[in-house]
DNA sequence: GCTGTCACTCGTCACTATAGAGTGCTAATC
DNA sequence: GATTAGCACTCTATAGTGACGAGTGACAGC
């Protein structure tokens, strides 16, 4: 990776101006029209053999012989470590946030801010649910299905219902089953979901002394409800079809790839779930996500929360050419906005 | 509309052979090829006069003068509903469709049959959620929340849990809730919620004769809870993205159109709505949906039902030049597979 | 009523010419 | 030694051309 100082400031400067300007209108840049630009007052010819270097290091390169210079994933990724001038947000733009995402009933936040994400950036919008791991439980239900069959019914933190369905050892009736729901009520609620399943798995133990079966039968069943299950895992994807209108991605091969890749899920997920670690805002750029679908695409998130506590990520999805200077404030503010909308009604 | 009989026999088996040339390998058909084509003995010559018959009728048109001929959508309405020989399932196809449907879970079964239409056509598949109407009730739950606000939590015939959050005039306490939700179970578990919608409105008026307050309480959070809420339909769509492949809707505003119809889920679950009165098969061709994103798709549908009741439809959406004759029999047979799958489990 | 034929119309493809943008290199200049 | 001007060169995009093939419509003959 290249370093700052390993670059002369006018170098530095051309590269910023190349950057902006292709970012402006999508076309190579010559070196006349990057001459006329850049505040510097040289002329062509120089500037040519700057960007020589600068084709040299990987940072631009040009589609064809006597066409301009377009930035390289490295030059990109310079761009936006060292070079970027960031904008702040407009703050028109702040109320609009403000007051969409307040506006919102509880689980309607995360699309809203999907939704806000994808307007105002006219690229795609995404948001993770968030992550039940850290979410508090509530309530815990079940009722009595077919052969042994229950299903489990469990309320939390930020009210949202969720269900599945276990197969126990034996059957249990309707009574049974309601003692042992308000037994584990009582024990668990207020404890976020990883920490019910240690709670779950000690009291597993400690029960088999004890020899209490029906407190056995309560925790055992805990147990099955509450196994890892990432199949709730998922996003509010909004805006995809302002993909279509990049002509980066309207080649039809790739935009059905990017498009399977929405559909499928799995990948993105994986990939936003490695956001979620990273302090403040993130960018892939093109293929460092390490994801094919989004080889031409760039990725910008920031991981939102609730009681101070990472729960989620979002972000927008475009293509490389874009507009990085306004779109890393707005996905910066959007999550601070959206983890104190989801605070103020849990 | 155009009848059967206004058409002479050969001009029928020439618009069929026709038809089926184009749809086979969607270049316009020119009178030699169908000369060739159709079992007729005729010269090129003869065809072409034939159609020119045609062509006033409305049924083909050429691109250009010197180009082939295409079916009109009044073409394609002809040929589906006079001359199409429908092909039946092979037996391969019918054992994976039976396979694949009756191994998912219950509310995979949406999924499953979804994804089913669309590998087998290659295009893209849709079926709707049931209607809730008509499902069973089968138990109810109150939470409290803070403000007086309670979340109302409902599961359903299918085993399919249901929730929402009401404001009641006064705020409740736990037990109350409880005793209120068991009352409410007895009352209308076993019956689909359009009766219990109805039974509600009844039992508001006769209760407040009896001035028993706490079931008046109750049933009144009943009627909340009941209330018509729309936001709840919707459907399961998969392959969308097969469409990319088809040239005729290559183009990117096109694309756009039909991806931002299918986001939006309003047009389309209308759309549905109307083939779920139809009796059978239904079949909108192009412009016919009245749906402007439809217009160079077509959409194949089949009402599916669980009890002898229909609560749902399947299709499939591709373009107009789709093998219908083997299309409807396939949404035929998965919609009566489909809720077979459906009645097994509930 | 069917058929063969002929003139005509288009669309497609390969080829060519041309204009324009941009480069790299070299020699002159500051 | 850095900067610049100039020039030859390369490549793309665009438009125009002509040959070719597919297909048509019309008409006369069977």
């Amino acid at each position: 990776m290249l370093k700052k100082t390993e670059l002369n400031d006018r170098s530095q400067q051309l590269l910023k101006t190349l950057v902006e300007r292709y970012i402006q209108d999508g076309q190579p840049v010559g070196s006349r029209v990057l001459a006329k630009d850049s505040d510097l007052k040289l002329s062509p010819a120089t500037i040519r053999n700057v960007m020589a270097d600068l084709e040299d290091l990987g940072l631009i390169h040009s589609p064809h012989t006597s066409a301009g210079r377009v930035p390289t994933v490295n030059g990109y990724r310079f761009f936006v470590d060292s070079l970027l001038t960031v904008k702040p947000l407009q703050k028109q733009e702040l109320d609009r946030l403000h007051k969409g995402l307040n506006s919102a009933e509880n689980d309607d936040a995360l699309d809203m801010a999907s939704k806000l994400l994808s307007e105002t950036t006219h690229m795609a919008g995404v948001v993770t649910l968030p992550r039940q791991e850290l979410v508090c439980l509530r309530h815990i239900e079940f009722l009595p299905l077919s052969n042994a069959r229950v299903l489990v019914i469990f309320v939390t933190n930020e009210h949202e219902v969720h269900n599945r369905v276990i197969h126990t050892a034996k059957k249990f009736s309707t009574a049974e089953l309601q003692q042992a729901a308000n037994y584990l009520t009582s024990l668990y609620s207020g404890h976020s979901l990883a920490v019910v399943r240690e709670k779950v798995l000690q009291d597993m133990q400690q029960d088999q002394q004890q020899v209490n079966q029906s407190m056995l039968d309560a925790v055992s069943m805990a147990q099955l409800a509450f196994e890892n299950d990432d199949k709730n895992e998922g996003y509010v994807l909004s805006g995809e079809t302002n993909l279509m209108r990049f002509s980066e991605l309207s080649d039809m091969e790739r935009l059905k790839g990017l498009f399977d890749a929405f559909s499928q899920k799995r990948g993105i997920i994986h990939l936003l779930d490695k956001c979620i670690a990273a302090e403040g805002v993130q960018i892939y750029i093109g293929e460092e996500s390490g994801y094919q679908a989004f080889d031409h695409c760039s990725l910008v998130t920031a991981p939102y929360s609730v009681d101070e506590e990472v729960v989620g990520v979002l972000g927008v999805i475009g293509p490389t050419r874009m507009a990085y200077e306004k779109i890393i404030p707005y996905v910066d503010v959007t999550a601070k906005l959206l983890g104190a909308a989801l605070n103020n009604k849990s």
